[in-house]
DNA sequence: ATCCCGAGGG
DNA sequence: CCCTCTGGAT
């Protein structure tokens, strides 16, 4: 397994490939970001992009979405996979903010995770993308990469895998990390067919080594 | 552990 | 054709 040290020096090279490393995702307010959180379960986040635009300027507010019916929402995000259950989801959802919060997003995990739709995941990204809180949001790029680079155990569930990358990291970079991350997960360590002979990571990675 | 589930890429 | 995409609820 990678040190602290060495875990540290791998985030350092990717920020190196991809300073720009960010939030894909497009939306206004911290309600459109939720929703566009929820819709990216399972699907790329340029998927989601396409449809949003058309789901926001009919939902502008939690209130406006609250009182939607599914066959409503369906038509407007049934681009992507999942739709049924994130129909109900961004319902849920708003219906939730309406009635626990004041129709404001909180800015708590255990709050976040009281909505519909919302797990450890999506309430880690709203946490760091719209409130700059500290956070670690482990995904399906996140946990390949990890495992890959033998941050964390091969058998590392979510979980494990976010606490491990926690201690890790200083929690000032948790956040960068995590963008660093995805990038490296989409453009250099896909999950397909990953670029180990061109990687800047390879003598960190036996995954690597053993590939080429 | 299983289900959900369209679109894009190889 | 098969695999993957910023997962969550049951």
């Amino acid at each position: 397994m990678l040190t602290a040290s060495q875990t540290q020096q791998a985030i350092k090279i990717m920020g190196q490939k991809f300073p720009d490393a960010t939030t894909s995702l497009v939306a206004d307010t911290p309600f459109h970001f939720l929703l566009a959180v929820i819709l990216s379960a399972q699907t790329t986040d340029k998927a989601v992009n396409r449809l949003t635009p058309q789901l926001f300027a009919r939902y502008p507010t939690p209130e406006s979405l609250a009182t939607a019916t599914e066959s409503e929402v369906i038509p407007l995000i049934k681009t992507i996979g999942l739709y049924r259950n994130k129909a109900k989801h961004l319902i849920g959802c708003a219906q939730g903010l309406v009635s626990k919060f004041s129709s404001q997003v909180p800015q708590t995990r255990s709050e976040l995770m009281q909505l519909a739709g919302v797990g450890q995941k999506t309430a880690n990204v709203v946490l760091a993308e719209c409130f700059n809180i500290p956070a670690l949001a482990v995904d399906t790029h996140v946990s390949r990469v990890a495992r890959r680079l033998a941050m964390v155990s091969p058998q590392a569930k979510v979980a494990e895998i976010e606490k491990t990358l926690k201690q890790k990291l200083p929690a000032e970079s948790w956040i960068a990390a995590h963008h660093r991350m995805i990038y490296w997960g989409r453009y250099q360590c896909m999950a397909r067919k990953p670029l180990c002979e061109s990687c800047p990571l390879l003598s960190l990675c036996a995954f690597g080594k053993k590939q080429v």
